[in-house]
DNA sequence: TCTGGGGTCCTAGGACCC
DNA sequence: TCTGGGGTCCTAGGACCC
């Protein structure tokens, strides 16, 4: 290594500019420069004149439940963020462009940047579709070539712009990487920790959400700076021991996580968000129909990924946004959609189900790869001869 | 007119075992 | 009459992230 501002590890964040949006942008290049917004799941597929041009639907013709998931920089100008209503977004933005998600063409794109970057650095570890933590510590290389050598090679494989934050761990990485977006790189040692991250909101920290971030805010805690200022025994009578002690090491820019490069699933799920509240005696037929569906959809991803699972789990969201969870262990592990949904179903035997539903969601889990299922052993034969 | 879908990790109580 | 302690698994809920 040959950066001394970095003498133990070099680690860089690497985020995708706007990922969805951008990757509709390079589909529909006269999009560029407006405020365009990806979402909802009923929003209309653009229609192909017979002059080639599209006709695309606008925020203010929606109508239903959905959310925003990413928006462009001019749509965020207009006060139009992720995760935001499509409806209430339509308020603010009713002229925005409005395009549907198409995962099938941001995973593409996903794994094209991904590519570029391990033929660089192979050490990445995975944080989702459009964003990377890669191990640079034992690259030779000065950290500002490096870094720019990649966001080039991301740019070349996929006409995409990245932002990079590079620091001595995956924490300020991360922080970093999202404080000269668009197009970013910024490189934070000691002094930069002091002069950039100090001054931030404290939310700015991967692990303090909305909870945290609240609470904090009424003991005057409100950038980095004041938490790392904080008495200690004041936190801990609100956040008890190990969350205490991990607010006052990462507030003073400590973080010893590796970058993980191989991982193993936990769990996995579908789940689904109905147009209208449904009630579990009056919509029976429409429920079991979707019910069965869900077992069959997360019976499919767990066959062709190769696992089974012995937990069957099932997660309803009340109409007062409530949720609630019951779950059922097999001895037997399975990826069947049969079996995933006759146990599912004793799950919801266990549930309350007077009051009216939004979502219902099926789970696997206590997954366990299928070449890695113990062959039975003479003991567990002989129970049965 | 509110508020998606796919995940991970943590906590905490009870069952059960040694 | 007084009743250990440690470990693991199961279940339910919640915070948080992308």
């Amino acid at each position: 290594m040959t950066d001394p501002a970095f003498p133990h590890r070099r680690i860089a964040h690497l985020d995708m500019d706007m990922f969805f949006a951008g990757v509709e942008l390079l589909r529909y290049p006269e999009l560029r420069g407006q405020a365009v917004v990806v979402g909802g799941r009923s929003a209309q597929q653009p229609r192909q004149l017979p002059d080639g041009s599209y006709q695309f639907s606008r925020l203010r013709e929606y109508n239903g439940r959905g959310v925003v998931t990413t928006s462009t920089y001019e749509a965020r100008k207009l006060g139009v963020y992720s995760a935001m209503g499509l409806m209430k977004s339509a308020q603010l933005a009713p002229d925005a462009i409005l395009l549907p998600a198409n995962f099938e063409s941001y995973r593409h794109y996903s794994r094209l940047f991904k590519a570029a970057v391990a033929e660089i650095v192979p050490q990445i570890e995975n944080r989702g579709i459009d964003e990377i933590y890669i191990d640079l510590s034992t690259i030779e290389e000065d950290t500002h070539t490096l870094a720019m050598r990649l966001k080039q090679a991301v740019i070349q494989a996929t006409g995409l712009s990245c932002s990079i934050g590079i620091a001595a761990n995956k924490l300020l990485a991360k922080i970093a990487s999202d404080l000269d977006k668009p197009d970013g790189l910024t490189i934070i040692d000691e002094q930069a920790f002091r002069e950039r991250i100090w001054p931030l909101p404290a939310k700015k920290i991967n692990g303090i959400g909305p909870k945290a971030t609240a609470k904090l805010e009424t003991l005057g805690i409100h950038s980095i700076a004041d938490l790392a200022a904080a008495n200690a025994r004041q936190l801990q009578q609100h956040f008890g021991r190990s969350y205490t002690h991990w607010l006052m090491q990462v507030a003073q820019g400590h973080d010893e996580r590796p970058v993980v490069t191989t991982s193993i699933p936990k769990s996995m799920s579908r789940e689904t968000t109905f147009e209208r509240d449904m009630h579990a005696v009056q919509d029976k037929r429409f429920l079991g129909t979707a019910f069965t569906a869900l077992c069959e959809r997360v019976a499919a991803d767990l066959q062709q990924k190769g696992y089974v699972g012995h937990t069957v789990g099932i997660k309803i969201k009340y109409q007062d946004f409530r949720t609630a969870t019951r779950d059922l262990t097999l001895p037997t592990p399975t990826n069947n959609a049969a079996a995933i949904r006759r146990a599912a179903g004793v799950c919801l035997t266990r549930l309350p189900l007077e009051q009216r539903f939004r979502l219902l969601g099926i789970k696997v889990s206590n997954l366990v790869h299928i070449d890695d299922i113990p062959a039975e052993t003479p003991e567990q034969t002989s129970l049965f001869t």
